[in-house]
RNA sequence: UGGGGCGUGGCCAAGUGGUAAGGCACAGGUCUUUGGAUCCUGCAUUCGGAGGUUCGAAUCCUCCCGCCCCAGCCA
């Protein structure tokens, strides 16, 4: 395994175990499987991945690492009508940016044949037996949560029959529906899942992988274990609603005692606060056209956060940070939030850019006069050094760091009042310039030129510092602010398709016009930065020579904002 | 008396009979050329509820309550 590897992982660590790895652990000291670990991770390829996807990732590839074992990567790819080669280049795409790297990649449809073969194996044990019932009979005779099913009369059909019929059902003698495979177990199991349950279809699709080889096709519960079985996996991990799968997982690989008998463990899935997490509904959203895209940045698929901005490292610490247990639980997305903060606050250099710009006039400053500035690239890190910033004149300030009429607590610019240009010079407002509606257009300063670099040889203090732009140098830009795509915590819970009603109508905000300093004249798509004051950006792709575009990934923490609120709820 | 799970602070989550870790959020304070970051402090007399066992219970027993999953020829 050649995952990236983390200061903080488990091993040597004093973090907690969590049950799985507590588990994991015994079952190595114990000597189980010869002290071997082996898991896999084994998506559908019929969708994007998304950050529930990420937790199960980082514990499957994680467990394999921390006890020297491997990790898979297998496509449980089964039903050939919902999937497509697209889905699995992005899973790839994303599980390696994610930073892991999988020891072996399977295909559930390479085990076709193998799997054909058990599947007579249970047949010839009277194991197994086809069906003939339609799908509605099936349903029908499966009896209900409460009251048990009724043997199908094909039951007891001969095995020689069943052999015989599921040798024409592969070779495409029957039409979709008209027989089925399943497997021979109890129909007054309380456990609805060991009523003779479905193990192969009849399904007259082409498969992307397999092509028309195929017009039979096993079910997941008779393929899953199995897979697992011939890769070895010594614990098979997954999400909590396959717990009443697993008495069937068991019967097919007790029932053809085969060699390696993989240990399932289920784990609650992830959810988190003002998004939904599940693929039909991701699905959805892209198809409606609610948002632009599996990629779009307000979503929690892999490649949207990316987009957005996030790191692979916020993501991995995220899913360290939030555990593994069998609760269901929704996590507050303000913990993912902080991860990437975190994180980007150690490594993204430092800039300056205006989202909403008014004019400042240094009148004091020479017409024909520009000067480099130092500034610090990251104050959390020397090592990433200094860059120079052009000031001049004419520049370019935050429409909001401006109040004509300052609130009490405001510290920044106002009339009379004096404020540093973080790295140039103290400057105060003498007056403003407003257009014929009466609206303040800019605003006209003088500078003190004996504080050039931010500091007032006299010792005197002012009360805040502002980023701005020399309007000259200046780069517009282009950017996009993304909030919550949807307003209500648990948009999931609503019944049906009801969480449509709660998308954000404000999650995208795009504003053009912006400001920046040069440095972000021409930024390589997937850039990160933090603007000054501001947030963290990231470049976007639909960036060109002519106009930068950034998306806004997270605010910083914004202490004035929480003040303005509450001096507005305290009906001032 | 269908089966299977789960209940620890606003949100996650440790804890497995010896007297409630940690993170997020929140609230104060320190510091600051980002109202950022940092650092400090506070934040469950109590573990869904009620009984019981015990010197001692979130942990063991009994009963009760609540929530989630399952009736695809989806995964």
């Amino acid at each position: 395994m050649n995952n990236g590897s983390r200061p903080d992982d488990r091993g040597s660590s004093d973090r907690n175990y969590d049950f799985i790895r507590a588990r994991v652990r015994d079952d190595v000291a114990g000597g189980k499987n010869g002290g071997r670990v082996a898991t896999r991770f084994p998506p559908e390829p019929n969708g994007y991945l998304h950050i529930g996807h990420a937790k199960a990732i980082c514990l499957n590839f994680s467990v394999a690492d921390e006890y020297g074992g491997t990790c898979n990567l297998r496509f449980d790819d089964t039903n050939p009508t919902k999937e497509d080669v697209e889905y699995e280049e992005a899973i790839q795409r994303d599980i390696r940016w994610l930073g892991f790297e999988w020891d072996d990649l399977f295909y559930a449809s390479d085990y076709f044949e193998a799997l054909y073969d058990f599947a007579v194996r249970l047949i010839r044990m009277g194991k197994a037996y086809v069906c003939s019932l339609s799908a509605d009979e099936i349903r029908e005779y499966r009896g209900t949560l409460t009251a048990p099913g009724r043997d199908s009369p094909y039951r007891n059909r001969p095995v020689e029959e069943s052999l015989d019929l599921f040798q024409r059902m592969r070779d495409g003698e029957f039409a979709d529906g008209e027989h089925v495979l399943r497997a021979r177990i109890d129909m007054a199991s309380g456990n609805v899942n060991m009523r003779d349950p479905t193990i192969y279809r009849i399904r007259h699709a082409s498969h992307y992988r397999a092509g028309d080889r195929w017009c039979i096709y096993p079910m997941y519960d008779f393929t899953h274990c199995l897979s697992d079985s011939m890769e070895g996996i010594t614990h098979s991990l997954c999400s909590l609603e396959f717990e009443d799968h697993r008495p069937l997982y068991d019967w097919f690989l007790d029932e053809l005692d085969v060699e390696c008998h993989p240990q399932q463990i289920e784990f609650a899935r992830l959810n988190l606060t003002y998004t939904v997490m599940s693929k039909r509904k991701l699905l959805q959203l892209v198809q409606q056209g609610r948002v632009h895209g599996w990629d779009d940045p307000r979503m929690p698929t892999l490649s949207g956060l990316r987009r957005r901005g996030y790191t692979p490292e916020s993501i991995r610490t995220f899913c360290d940070q939030i555990g593994i247990a069998k609760r269901n639980s929704m996590v507050d997305v303000a913990q993912l939030e902080h991860a990437v903060r975190e994180d980007l606050n150690r490594t993204a250099p430092r800039v300056m850019a205006v989202l909403d710009p008014i004019r400042v006039v240094i009148e004091n400053y020479p017409e024909d006069r520009t000067e480099d500035l130092d500034a610090i690239n990251n104050p959390e890190d020397a090592a990433m050094g200094t860059r120079k910033v052009p000031f001049s004149r004419v520049l370019y300030i935050e429409r909001a760091d401006f109040r004509e009429d300052p609130p009490k607590k405001f510290f920044r610019l106002a009339p009379g009042r004096e404020v540093r240009l973080r790295y140039a010079y103290f400057i105060t407002c003498t007056g403003v310039v407003r257009d014929a509606s009466g609206e303040v257009v800019e605003l006209r300063c003088t500078y003190d030129p004996a504080t050039r670099g931010g500091s007032a040889p006299d010792g005197r203090r002012v009360k805040s510092t502002l980023h701005w732009v020399s309007a000259p140098h200046a780069v517009e830009a282009e950017v996009r602010l993304y909030d919550r795509l949807f307003t209500k915590e648990a948009p999931d819970e609503e019944p049906g398709d009801g969480y449509v009603a709660y998308l954000n109508p404000d999650s995208l905000e795009v504003r053009k016009g912006c400001r920046m300093e040069p440095a972000l004249a021409s930024p390589a798509p997937g850039e990160r930065f933090q603007f000054e004051r501001v947030g963290y950006f990231v470049a976007d792709p639909d960036s060109t020579r002519e106009r930068p575009v950034f998306n806004r990934t997270v605010t910083l923490r914004d202490t004035w904002a929480r003040i303005e609120r509450s001096l507005a709820s305290a009906g001032r």
